[in-house]
RNA sequence: GGAGGGGUGCCCGAGUGGUUAAAGGGGACGGGCUGUAAACCCGUUGGCUUAGCCUACGUUGGUUCGAAUCCAACCCCCUCCA
C-alpha cells in the first residue's frame, strides 16, 4: 500500500485497528480530502457493552480525534431481529421494553469517549428503529430484497456456520445481514455517512451495504474492520473472575476493571497499549521494550490509561490508589469492594464462609467452604484453616473493618456499623 | 404432514435399570513456583443449617424396591421426503 496521506488511516494502521478495507486508497483520499462520517452499530442485546466492544469505540474516538465525525448506530430496530454472527443458538428474542432499557443503559458507556454535539465533527447517536420498524414489507422486498442473492448470503460465514453445525438458524435472523446493509444505505443517505466500522465478523455485513448502496444510489462507500482480538495465550478477551468485563460501572467497578487490564499477559501489553490507551506511539515503544519484572510499570499505566478513558482520570487515579495500597503495601485501599453489617450481628459470631458468600467474593456458601477447604480464602491476611471458622468483634482491624481476601487478587471489606 | 436422528452439569461430551452429584476434556477458581504475567505441577468445580439433607440429565405423567437409563404424551433442534 503507498504512504498513507490521511491522518485517520494512518493512525489506525500505526496502533493496529485494521484487520480489511474494501478500498483503502479510496477511503485515505476521501479522509485526506475532507472531513468524512463513520458509523459503527451496537445492537442492545445487554444493559452494558464489554470490552469486546471496545475496540470499536476506540476507531470512532481516533475517527474523531483525527477531524471526523462518528456516528453510534443504536441497533434498536436490528436488536428485535438478532444478530445470528458468532452464536450457535438464536438469541433470545427480547421485549421492546428490555431493548429500550438496555439502549438507555448503554449510551453512557460513549460520551467519554466521544464529543457528542451538533458540530462538523461532533459525533451524533441514532437509532435504527427510527427507519426499520416503519417498513413495509412488500415494498421493501421489491426496491431492496431483489438485490440480495440467497445462494450469496448463505455463503457468509454467520449463516454457513449455522448450516455446517446444523444448528437452527430462523428467517427472522437471516434477514439480519438485510438489514444491516439497508441501515448503511439510510446512513449515506440522511447523514452523508461514507464509512461502516465494525469487528471483524462484520465483514460480511458490511460488504453488503457497500454493495447495496453502489447498485441502488450509485454511492461509492467504504467498509473497515478491525481485528478480533485474542490474547497471546489464545483465550478470547473479555473474562473475569465475576464474569464479562462490563464497561457500565455498576456492572464492573473501576477498580475491577483496572485489574482487568492490569492483569494483562506479558506478550500483548504493547498491543494493548496501542489499542486501548491514547499514549502517544513513542512513550508506547519505549514502555514495550520494558522487560522482566519492569513490564509491571507497562501494565499499570496501561491499566490507569484505559481506565481514565472509560471512567475518568479520577476514577483510575482511585482504583491505581487502592491497587498500590492492597498489593505493594499490604494494607486495604477504600475502593476495595465494601459490605457493611451490624455490630449487634457480628457479636453473634456468623460463619466466616456466609460473610465470604455476602461480600460477593464466592457465588455460595458452599464455594466459600471449599475456598477454605483449599486454602484460598484468608481474614485480615491470615488464612483460614478452620472450615466452620466463624467471626467475632475481634476479628476488627485497627481501621475499624474485617478484610476478605479469595486468593491473592480478590479483597473485599466488611465496614462495621 | 411422513421417515430417521437428537435434547446430559458453565461449554463440549461419555453414560442404555442400582456402587451416578453423573467418566473424560475445555473453561473457571484456589494452592505451589513467580513479577497481581506466561508456562508448568497439584487441588476444587450443583445447593444447604455439609459424617446428613435437598435439587438435578428437554417437559409432564407412568412402570419399578430402585430410572439420566424402560414406557406414554407433549415441547424443541437436525437431516431427508411431501
Amino acid at each position: 500500500m503507498p504512504k498513507l496521506r490521511s491522518e485517520f488511516l494512518r493512525v489506525l494502521t500505526e496502533r493496529g485497528f485494521v484487520h480489511q478495507c474494501t478500498d483503502a486508497e479510496g477511503l485515505d483520499a476521501r479522509a485526506a480530502d475532507g472531513t468524512i462520517t463513520a458509523y459503527v452499530g451496537y445492537d442492545c442485546t445487554a444493559d452494558s457493552l464489554h470490552v469486546g466492544h471496545l475496540l470499536s469505540i476506540m476507531m470512532l474516538r481516533w475517527l474523531q480525534q483525527t477531524g471526523h465525525r462518528p456516528i453510534v448506530l443504536m441497533g434498536g430496530g436490528t436488536t428485535k431481529v438478532g444478530d445470528p454472527s458468532g452464536r450457535d443458538e438464536t438469541r433470545q428474542l427480547l421485549s421492546e421494553a428490555q431493548i429500550d432499557a438496555n439502549m438507555a443503559s448503554i449510551k453512557a458507556s460513549f460520551e467519554r469517549f466521544l464529543t457528542f454535539g451538533s458540530g462538523p465533527t461532533d459525533a451524533i447517536m441514532v437509532n435504527n428503529a427510527d427507519w426499520l420498524d416503519s417498513l413495509a414489507y412488500i415494498p421493501f422486498l421489491r426496491d431492496f430484497g431483489r438485490h440480495f442473492s440467497v445462494n450469496r448470503m448463505l455463503s457468509f460465514d454467520s449463516v454457513k456456520l449455522r448450516l455446517e453445525r446444523e444448528h437452527a438458524l430462523s428467517f427472522l435472523e437471516f434477514n439480519y445481514m438485510i438489514l444491516q446493509a439497508y441501515d448503511f444505505l439510510e446512513l449515506a443517505r440522511r447523514h452523508d455517512c461514507v464509512l461502516q466500522m465494525g469487528g471483524s465478523d462484520q465483514w460480511g455485513n458490511i460488504v453488503n451495504g457497500v454493495d447495496l448502496a453502489r447498485r441502488i444510489d450509485q454511492r461509492e462507500l467504504f467498509g473497515l474492520t478491525c481485528p478480533l482480538i485474542t490474547m497471546s495465550s489464545g483465550a478470547k478477551m473479555g473474562k473475569t473472575a465475576q464474569g464479562a468485563v462490563w464497561l457500565n460501572g455498576d456492572r464492573l467497578s473501576p477498580y475491577d476493571y483496572w485489574q482487568y487490564w492490569r492483569n494483562t499477559e506479558d506478550a500483548d501489553v504493547g498491543r494493548f497499549l496501542k489499542l486501548f490507551a491514547d499514549l502517544p506511539l513513542d512513550e508506547i515503544a519505549r514502555l514495550e521494550r520494558l522487560e522482566g519484572a519492569e513490564i509491571n510499570e507497562a501494565k499499570k499505566i496501561l491499566a490507569t490509561a484505559a481506565t481514565a478513558l472509560l471512567h475518568g482520570r479520577a476514577a483510575a487515579d482511585a482504583a491505581a490508589q487502592t491497587a498500590r495500597e492492597t498489593f505493594e503495601h499490604g494494607q486495604a485501599g477504600t475502593d476495595l469492594p465494601t459490605i457493611e453489617m451490624a455490630r449487634a450481628e457480628l457479636e453473634q459470631g456468623p460463619a466466616a464462609f456466609a460473610l465470604f458468600c455476602r461480600s460477593g467474593l464466592t457465588a455460595s456458601n458452599g464455594e466459600a467452604r471449599r475456598l477454605i477447604k483449599g486454602g484460598g480464602a484468608r481474614i485480615n491476611d491470615a488464612p483460614v484453616s478452620d472450615e466452620a471458622r466463624s467471626l467475632s468483634t475481634d476479628d476488627i482491624n485497627a481501621e475499624g473493618y474485617i478484610k476478605l481476601s479469595a486468593g491473592k487478587k480478590r479483597h473485599a471489606l466488611v465496614r462495621i456499623v
